[in-house]
DNA sequence: GAGCACTGC
């Protein structure tokens, strides 16, 4: 235990990142906050933020008036927003805008620009002859910034102001601000490919480039070349970030504009480890203790490690040694896990204040980077290092590796500690490997299967995939594979070199789903069992239905048993969806029989959606009852290229790559030997796993994919 | 007999 009390980190202040996030600078004329800073080394950022440099425009005034009728709320919601860093620079950001179709706006935490900018516009009346449409990469964020102007302009939510997003909306006609998740307006692309309802587009949060908003960058581009070129309305473009590569934004936007506003964020010192620290769990753990010995009470801490296991076993041991006669002059400790799997009411621990002598520790994942807010973190301990998932095209698995974060991401997780009042950031590691690290991360769609991407692009009328202005350019590996597998799915034809979208590849793209998911759907009126396959798509499309607690294993196998069907995990799910549907979405029944409410009820939900998209598509939902293989030839014909043969010596390889698996312990098929088995997705952790399983017969893959299977000399049975 | 960060349609 001495171990972990003894600081292996001296205190070391790093003098230029202690200025980062100084907030007395921020204010001052040519700095805007950290991350700006914090990127001055390796990046060519510009460091005058013209918004404060110039004077206002004549034309535009920096004042608006509040109508006298206004409650004391509203009065002080209008003070509030005349506090915001963006609010000086209205004049100028509007006539810039005025002049240009594309602008990048960088602006940190705090500056008020999601919020305003919208009603900026609206103020000016620029949204006369089309919507602003706002985009966000996730749904409480675009809801929730959608509650708060409509409270600003003091309208109704789903009124002048509304939000869209998948399973729920506010809109009507008179909705002129809209805010939308990326995803969504992706999917009406797809039905209006000039986004011909809307005069505005703004990409907010575009530092995160999540598949989605990468997609939209090429989108919003073509879309306002072709409206131009139609002699239509003009289609402007706001790109809003936290800080990133400038130059790349602007060089893919036609060179346009980069303006800056400054962020409000309180200043945050910085700690790097003085040596390389070769155990980041153990050195966050003392790291802990450390500051705990120095920080006042209630002031909290905020730890970032990787996973749940990691995170479980932290905090259980912050726990023990939290009961050491040693510290009991110092407040007293609560320590929190936080992850996406933990039940919610264990989420919302770590929401509750901190008591008077208290301090409040919280061990998570990332994501309290960016989903989840706590109050009271005065401190951030930063491991650097995050599960990332990063997907393999030539083998086809998925890898979920502990990896080094970005400087990015670490601006991002010690930006935590600087919310409501001064704050530091104690690193596990040194300066020299910050420096050392990528400045972005990855982006998605770099390590991403692109089939879903390629299908959509057509499906919005983009003829030449191959040739599509991605701002990163996905290797043609990825590109090439993603195409071979919507060949095979016969969702297109690739013809002298260009790729056509069949029938089927247009129904398929109606489908908020894989491709190869879609494909199970469409295929449901061949086999009949188009009622069964919507109920196992939408299980697979939600996050695992079952409950596994750690001292409950047994009698959680026991209630499984009742499901198991020897058919495999697919049509183990199926009876699942039927018995969850059977009593009526009982949550005390999901109790009893260990499976997890939210999830089925999240099932059942995509399912719904699924069944109106089938209805539009015109497919045929019968049901086959109890023939299940209907449902399992069903299945093959869309996951047919996940299959692997049983080997002379036992061994399981992928037809598709030749890759060896092993059937994952959690599948009702461990144990078993079937010849061919179907798999969901291939999961690279210690080994290469195959999940949620089905065994399938060598002539139905024959019966649906003949060539495919001929040239990988499937056997028969006789 | 293994173990899974996080979003989104």
């Amino acid at each position: 235990m001495a171990g972990f009390l003894e600081p292996p980190i001296k205190k070391q202040k790093s003098e230029d990142n202690n200025t980062a996030f100084n907030s007395n600078q921020s204010t001052s004329q040519n700095s805007t906050n950290g991350k700006v800073n914090g990127h001055t080394n390796n990046t060519p950022v510009n460091r005058n933020p013209p918004f404060c440099k110039f004077p206002s425009s004549p034309k535009f005034n920096n004042t608006f008036d509040p109508k006298p009728r206004h409650s004391d709320h509203l009065k002080a919601l209008i003070k509030q927003r005349r506090a915001l860093p963006i609010f000086p620079v209205r004049a100028k950001l509007l006539s810039e805008l005025e002049k240009q179709d594309f602008v990048i706006l960088i602006g940190e935490t705090g500056s008020g620009k999601t919020t305003q900018i919208p009603q900026f516009l609206h103020e000016q009346r620029w949204d006369r002859k089309g919507a602003i449409c706002i985009t966000q990469p996730r749904r409480v964020a675009a809801i929730t910034i959608s509650k708060r102007v409509a409270e600003e302009m003091d309208t109704k939510l789903g009124g002048l102001v509304g939000y869209s997003v998948r399973f729920e909306e506010a809109v009507s006609q008179s909705t002129k601000l809209k805010f939308v998740t990326d995803g969504m307006l992706m999917r009406e692309a797809i039905v209006d490919p000039l986004l011909s309802k809307y005069s505005w587009i703004i990409l907010d949060e575009a530092h995160e480039r999540t598949i989605s908003t990468d997609v939209l960058f090429g989108i919003v581009k073509d879309a306002h070349k072709n409206r131009k070129a139609n002699g239509k309305d003009p289609l402007k473009v706001i790109i809003m970030s936290a800080t990133m590569d400038v130059d790349h934004f602007s060089n893919y936007f036609h060179k346009c504009p980069v303006l800056y506003v400054e962020g409000r964020q309180h200043p945050i010192d910085m700690f790097y480890a003085k040596e390389k620290q070769d155990d980041y769990v153990l050195t966050s753990m003392s790291t802990v203790f450390q500051i705990h010995k120095e920080a006042p009470p209630q002031h909290d801490i905020l730890v970032f490690l990787t996973g749940q296991e990691e995170i479980d076993s932290v905090v259980h041991t912050i726990r023990q040694i939290a009961k050491d006669s040693s510290l009991s002059e110092y407040p007293r400790l609560r320590v929190h896990p936080l992850y996406a799997a933990l039940p919610a009411h264990q989420q919302l621990e770590v929401f509750r204040a901190t008591a008077e002598g208290e301090r409040k520790v919280i061990v998570s994942t990332n994501i309290a980077e960016t989903s989840i807010t706590i109050p009271g973190i005065r401190y951030v301990v930063d491991s650097g290092r995050a599960k990332i998932r990063s997907y393999h095209p030539n083998s086809g698995f998925d890898m979920l590796k502990v990896r080094k974060i970005s400087q990015a991401q670490a601006w991002q997780r010690a930006g935590r500690a600087g919310r409501e009042a001064a704050g530091h950031c104690y690193r596990g590691f040194t300066r020299e490997e910050f420096d050392a690290l990528e400045l972005n991360p990855v982006p998605e769609i770099l390590r991403s299967n692109l089939a879903s991407v390629i299908l959509q692009l057509l499906a919005i009328g983009i003829k030449n995939v191959l040739t599509f202005d991605f701002i990163d350019k996905p290797s043609p590996e990825h590109v090439q594979e993603a195409i071979e597998q919507l060949t095979l799915l016969g969702a297109v034809t690739v013809q002298s070199e260009t790729l056509e979208l069949t029938e089927t590849g247009k129904k398929m793209a109606q489908f908020p789903l894989e491709p190869r998911y879609a494909k199970v759907i469409l295929s449901g009126p061949e086999y009949g069992c188009t009622d069964e396959v919507l109920s196992i798509i939408a299980a697979l499309s939600s996050e695992s239905v079952f409950v596994n607690p750690s001292g409950k294993r047994e009698a959680a196998a026991i209630a499984k048993r009742k499901f198991i069907s020897v058919e495999g995990d697919h049509i183990t799910l199926l009876k699942i969806i039927r018995a969850f549907k059977a009593v009526k979405s009982n949550k005390m029944w999901c109790h009893e029989n260990f499976l997890n409410f939210r999830n089925l009820t999240y099932a059942l939900e995509v399912r719904k959606q699924l069944v109106q998209v089938c209805q539009r598509c015109g497919v045929n939902i019968s049901s086959c009852q109890q023939n299940f293989d209907a449902v399992r030839r069903c299945l093959v014909a869309g996951l047919f290229t996940s299959v692997s043969e049983l080997q002379l010596d036992g061994r399981y390889l992928t037809l598709a790559a030749k890759q060896e698996a092993t059937i994952h312990p959690s599948s009702v098929l461990f144990g078993g030997k079937p010849a061919y088995v179907l798999f969901t997705e291939l999961v690279h952790t210690g080994q290469t796993y195959m999940h949620v399983n089905t065994p399938v017969d060598a002539q139905w893959l024959y019966d649906v994919a003949p060539e495919y299977f001929r040239k990988r000399h499937i056997k028969i049975n006789p």
